[in-house]
DNA sequence: CGATCAATTGACTTAGCTCAAAGCATGTGG
DNA sequence: CCACATGCTTTGAGCTAAGTCAATTGATCG
């Protein structure tokens, strides 16, 4: 379950996390103290951060791709997925809480993963020292927030068939910057997951891949392979409004 | 639907506005620039906040309640409700955009509603110059994603019953700090919006709370006015895990 | 090559949606 | 102050999309 070792002085996360700072504004020493405060882990596949009851988290997600999900109660495996992350994101993880309604978060590696973890309030107080990265994490979160209200939109009341076809839409998007015309690439993640992340179950999932092939814009390699023959067309069924009809 | 007027001198709004600034590292003058960014605005009931093609807002609720809704596409009434908000909330309100997936927010009044309008561009370069009110604005965006993924949480995989439930227990909470035993309030918002938020119809919200009538637990008086006799029984109903029983 | 787990397909059930009609609040005009 | 009109809310009767259960096929790995 992921051991957190203390940052060793050079790591090629840390670089890359360096690198990601807010240039400019940056003073060598906050950003010195920042990655002071910070602890690498590696998850393998499969694996989860523990959670902390102490401390909200802030994870940066140097290389692979993760899950945030809230388990379900009672430890049945599986949970509502939450969002998915991959490198170059900067996760919040709010502390276990037993008093919150929904106060159990997890980070969970869909591939192997190399993370960096800052305890959030200790974070930002050495960030009070460096508002354009203040600023940098309220952007970030501010994205997530919207991402996720838009996530929130599709489930509220969207067919199966376009929550799926959004979801490649998305994935197409994030894992391949293509928008349009045709697109390949790998999911890393299985189709309980895309079910969890989508609130269907794996059979539903299954029978709108089907379809999707059978309409000839999907194809299908092995398990995690897909090609998308026209995002367009994928962006449609979702009821994306692109360029909306007027009002 | 709203005439943003520039802040005159001394609104009573602006006075609450700067009460809710953290205080200790506020100086004056930072305070000063960022009231003079703000514009008030009053929205009568059903009055929506104009949607701004230019600028991200971050609109400070001063009185009043109101809903962040994503309209349907084709300019049908009603929409996905994404969010409801309430008096010294601060809403993120992300501007109109023709090229993003749902690029249309828009702040809709469920009361009669008093706001304070701030550009987030400059907002956020103004308040560069203090880092606690930066960072106080980023404490409440963690604060509203963790809300919106716990609401996503429940749109996931919950029964009609469970999503009414919640509501029910979260409103008690919001509207009165009740957390268990009885507990009556008046709702703002009508059936459709509870629909709208939860991802139902107002038929099935209607039956819902029925059921909770005959069951006992919920009795209402008029439209608005509602009853709860055991708010723990409905946060069970709800699938909160209390003290949740450990794996 | 076989064991194992993920994905697919099929048959059936059901929660919640749709359509339609009847009851109640709430506000308005006489 | 009461009658009426309007628009919420409730209730009823089917219908359908998605869930459940069960069996089969296919991929992946030791």
């Amino acid at each position: 379950m992921a051991t957190i070792s203390p940052l060793p002085p050079a790591t090629a996360g840390l670089a890359a996390f360096r690198a990601a700072l807010p240039a400019g504004t940056g003073d060598a020493p906050t950003a010195d103290r920042l990655c002071a405060l910070g602890g690498a882990a590696y998850l393998a596949r499969g694996e989860q951060l523990s959670p902390d009851p102490q401390d909200d988290r802030l994870v940066w997600l140097v290389s692979g791709a993760a899950k945030l999900i809230a388990p379900y109660a009672g430890g049945a495996p599986g949970g509502q997925i939450l969002a998915f992350h991959f490198a170059g994101d900067l996760v919040s993880v709010p502390r276990l809480s037993t008093t919150e309604p929904c106060g159990d978060f997890r980070l969970v590696a869909l591939d192997d993963c190399e993370l960096l973890i800052f305890p959030a309030g200790s974070f930002l107080d050495a960030a009070q020292g460096d508002p354009a990265v203040l600023r940098s994490v309220l952007t970030r979160s501010l994205q997530a927030l919207h991402r996720s209200r838009t996530r929130m939109m599709q489930m509220g009341h969207k067919s199966a068939a376009a929550r799926i076809a959004d979801f490649l839409v998305a994935m197409a998007e994030r894992l391949t910057g293509c928008t349009a015309g045709p697109c390949s690439f790998s999911l890393p993640m299985s189709r309980r997951d895309i079910g969890d992340a989508l609130g269907l179950t794996i059979e539903t999932v299954s029978r709108q891949f089907t379809e999707l092939r059978e309409a000839g814009l999907v194809a299908t390699e092995g398990r995690s392979k897909v090609c998308l023959s026209d995002v367009g067309a994928l962006a449609r069924i979702a009821g994306r409004q692109q360029g909306s009809p007027k009002i």
